[in-house]
DNA sequence: CTGAAAGCGCTTACAG
DNA sequence: CTGAAAGCGCTTACAG
């Protein structure tokens, strides 16, 4: 047992070595015993646990990648941090991947497929221990990535179909219809569709939508607006301009997020048009002010942080090799109702 | 020269020592080559990087750290992703790191400087590369993390007095001191100061907010209204009808943030306090609607994606030990005079 | 249940 | 300018 032996490269960092010392055992003993991997004597991980405490040992990240080819990084990708939505979600994964001693490598998409397949690439490097990743839709070239590399995956927001998709999330569809039904039970009879960024989410949201008006035979696929550029409150407001000039005869608004319909409330008390007598104005995920602003946006409430606390678990227990009670989680959503409609 | 020796614990990837017997050189000649680390023979690099592109080599994160002691990560901590100001800052860090092959380890301290201790802790266990941290205030602990690391760091948001300190921000102070002459030469005469959180630039701006109105003798210590809860659009609401209520001759309020200015100009809607006839609100940092709401609030405007990218290269220059211009940038700010004053 | 050996894929430090 | 050797700090795979 040599005591601290001064090569040229040593770090200064304490290491499995130093705690096996002090523990009078080999180093694959403190490794096994810290990671509970193996079963060891209780009376050696108690010699070993003392020994880690007292020289204040924690494992070198690099080192344990290096060696067994998985890092305690998770792979996160988004599509943007300006949509509160997915600080929401993100904050909630990050919370509960740290305190599982694991760290977030986050990415951001920008909506863009090919941004999300290149990111892919480079967290992949880092041979992450998990990913999670917004949405079900992708290239096949990111899909690939992400199958050939064997690491769990979550997909979030949306609800796969196949048992082999693990996912959580809600029925973006189904959320819109029920929006879209409580506007027809508010007696509005035109009720105009208006979406912005067309993100695949967004585009569930308008079937949902035009399958609640279809089945009242008041679908009129005039009364979709849509537009590719991000989601604004500012956007909002010019496509409230936009739509009404264009047809006065619409009564209601469905704006595919609250960003929009927020800018859209606020341009109507500029325009003058009362909301909602009328027009309602409704929104999409209760994003923050949604319930300050005047009048208050009616809305479908989303459960982001249950999102992304549900989706790091599961990767959680998929990473530790556990079974997962279900590979589909339902959050759901709640209908808001408040002053706009 | 051995081709594809089948050992039981490769991992599949491409490694340097691929690279080496394609090109026919030794790996740490790869190594050199496409590090640009020493001199290598020009047609030795030619060989060597034709080789990496075939065989699609790039090099494995974990071994790289594990031998030189520093991975590609660069450690990230800012106080909160929902308040927006951050975010913005944080897309340029990440997009101007991501461009020279770094990756950012995001941590959230959630204003609390034993999380950002313990953040740290947690993040130098990766060996970053670099630091790039919020403001100057921290425990000593932390202080004494980084100094020791010597690993680099640059502070964010504040101006840096020492030259060892490097920094990239703006005057606080000195943008309060601005917006607080601007509602003086608006004739105003009871401005009060109204700040949540009560963070560091919080306070700093506090300060700013009091210099000025010393200055004209107008200061009364009964003007400052603080609040240890986040900010956010709701609290604005309460306090503005707080401070109304507590001090009716109050004819300015200067709110510390934006969101709780614009949640003070939505509960003057239902109020009926008349905008900026009997009161004058502005808040600080000109974030998303301030220009939409109504009336329009006047407030600074804070150069976030500027504070990210400076401080991105800052860093970057001394993660790679070339001379930085000055350690003290300042990026400045601008004062957005709307309606609402 | 415990350990000696080998290896993960790089870079450092030393020679030449 | 180039390379053989050693090492970074762990874990895997094989024995016993």
């Amino acid at each position: 047992m040599k005591p601290n032996k001064t090569r040229s490269r040593a770090t200064g960092r304490v290491t499995l070595a130093d705690v096996a010392a002090l523990a009078k055992v080999s180093p694959i003993t403190v490794s096994r015993a810290l990671r509970g991997e193996r079963a060891v004597a209780s009376d050696l991980t108690d010699r070993v646990k003392t020994a880690a405490l007292k020289l204040g040992y924690t494992p070198d990240p690099a080192a344990r990648a290096l060696a067994s080819r998985h890092s305690d990084h998770v792979a996160v990708l988004i599509p943007m941090l300006s949509n509160n939505l997915f600080v929401d979600v993100l904050e909630s994964i990050q919370k509960t991947l740290r305190h599982a001693g694991y760290q977030s490598l986050i990415g951001i998409t920008h909506y863009d497929t090919r941004e999300e397949e290149q990111l892919l690439r480079e967290q992949l490097q880092h041979r992450p221990a998990g990913i999670l990743v917004t949405g079900l839709d992708r290239s096949d070239a990111a899909r690939e990535l992400i199958e050939k590399s064997g690491i769990p995956c979550v997909h979030m927001m949306e609800l796969a179909q196949s048992p082999d998709v693990n996912s959580v999330g809600f029925s973006q569809t189904q959320a819109a219809m029920t929006l879209t039904e409580h506007l027809l039970q508010r007696g509005r009879q035109r009720i105009a569709f208006a979406a912005a960024q067309l993100d695949p989410r967004t585009m569930q949201r308008l079937d949902g939508w035009r399958k609640a008006l279809k089945a009242v035979k008041l679908y009129d696929k005039a009364l979709s607006y849509t537009n590719k550029s991000p989601s604004s409150m500012a956007l909002g407001g010019e496509m409230l301009q936009h739509i009404m000039a264009n047809d006065p005869s619409i009564d209601a608004i469905f704006f595919c997020n609250d960003d929009l319909a927020q800018g859209a409330l606020l341009a109507a008390q500029r325009l003058k048009i009362k909301v909602p007598q009328q027009l309602a104005i409704a929104g999409f995920n209760d994003l923050t002010g949604s319930d300050l602003i005047g009048p208050g946006l009616t809305t479908i409430r989303t459960p982001r942080a249950a999102i992304g606390e549900a989706a790091a678990k599961m990767l959680l227990n998929l990473m530790r090799e556990e079974d997962v009670p279900t590979p589909s989680v339902d959050v759901g959503y709640e209908l808001m109702v408040r002053g706009s409609t």
